[in-house]
DNA sequence: AAAAGTACCGACCGATCGGTACAATGCAAA
DNA sequence: TTTGCATTGTACCGATCGGTCGGTACTTTT
């Protein structure tokens, strides 16, 4: 049980009590694994040992429940990911740190991240849009740096979908890869990051 | 829970009434809008303009019809991937091939691949198996052409992980690829096969 | 003509869905 | 001690869920 009595202090909007953070990692746990419309909202009380009327003390409705965990950790990862593409490495360089970056958070809030991306369709029209833009506001990133990386030579000119197609590449991950024993995020990450250089490489011998 | 052994009677699958090929193309449709959880039996019903009973003489059960669109489709795929992957053209030609033959049937059949590859989750443990078997079993094939383009030269050698994450770059496709106006199907293809193969073309100069 | 088989309908089943109402609890300030 | 608010459990709501049922109309076989 969670004694959150602390947390009276009003929060900023993209904030949440622990209590609310709380839920909302179960929650993603469960989603991940049967999905959204798999999951009722009692069970969600269960695993959280909340009662219904507990939960939704906390949740204002089941749908921001779901839209709350994509924004939040969209926006962790974007907030990262832009932190290292402002920095002033070469591009190759900068591609291995978001490769990393993108491993490591992933490993760490790997349900949060599957319903990110897989569970969009169970959300109203406009929140789609809203998670869509959070989802194009990461690709401007990395497209960023592959535009650095062309202007610099280090690149070839990649066309917008070619970078969507690789992107693709990081975002199926979560579906499958697994730190099996001895591999290590690292080793993950630095073979998504050599994959990626490899197609995106100029071709000047 | 679930008594009978997963082959047991999805054997048959290939041979479905035509009527059955209609509910089966509409519900992927549904599932791939809406997800499996959130299209109820009855909106599937009024999408194929049956009544409740009338659905459930062709259907055995929803899971069951979710389970019948994934495996005709993957074995569609596998089975095309086969022949081409046994002709006896260069690895990188073949590769190509591959790459076209994925984009066609994937454009051809977009939500039956969606579900395919998003909705594993909706299925009891037994038949999520039984699918991700299949989704295995078109790897192999794919690995079996990297293999031999080691083999010749032609490509560097491949980890297993590393396959995984390209043909990840495929899977992830169908969640955004579009035929926009003039971009046609062959032209991605050949994208993601050009992408595909620098990433795996081996070093020397 | 009788019987069997195919294809369909819509009412109905118990269970569960997301969500609400409200009383009870605990704790801090007064 | 009393007041007041944050927090919680329980009982409950109407709607919908997947699935079954008895029955109907039409065709094919015998």
């Amino acid at each position: 049980m969670q004694q959150a009595g602390v947390e009276a202090r009003s929060e900023r909007a993209a904030e949440a009590s622990e209590t609310k953070r709380m839920i909302m990692t179960v929650a993603a746990k469960l989603f991940a694994e049967r999905g959204y419309d798999g999951v009722g909202i009692s069970e969600v009380g269960e695993a959280t040992g909340f009662g219904k009327g507990a939960l939704y003390y906390h949740i204002k409705s089941k749908e921001d429940l779901l839209f709350d965990i994509m924004t939040i950790y969209m926006m962790d990862l974007i907030a990262a990911a832009r932190g290292i593409a402002e920095s002033d490495l070469p591009a190759a360089a900068r591609l291995s740190a978001l490769s990393s970056n993108f491993m490591s958070i992933m490993f760490a809030s790997r349900a949060e991240m599957t319903v990110c991306f897989r569970e969009v369709h169970a959300l109203s029209e406009a929140r789609q849009k809203g998670v869509l833009r959070l989802h194009s506001e990461y690709l401007e990133i990395w497209d960023r740096i592959f535009r650095d990386g062309a202007a610099s030579g280090e690149f070839r000119p990649m066309t917008r979908l070619e970078i969507k197609a690789l992107l693709g590449m990081f975002f199926y991950s979560f579906l499958w890869v697994k730190t099996e024993g001895s591999i290590r995020v690292e080793a993950i990450a630095g073979m998504f990051a050599d994959l990626t250089r490899r197609a995106v490489r100029s071709d000047r011998a």
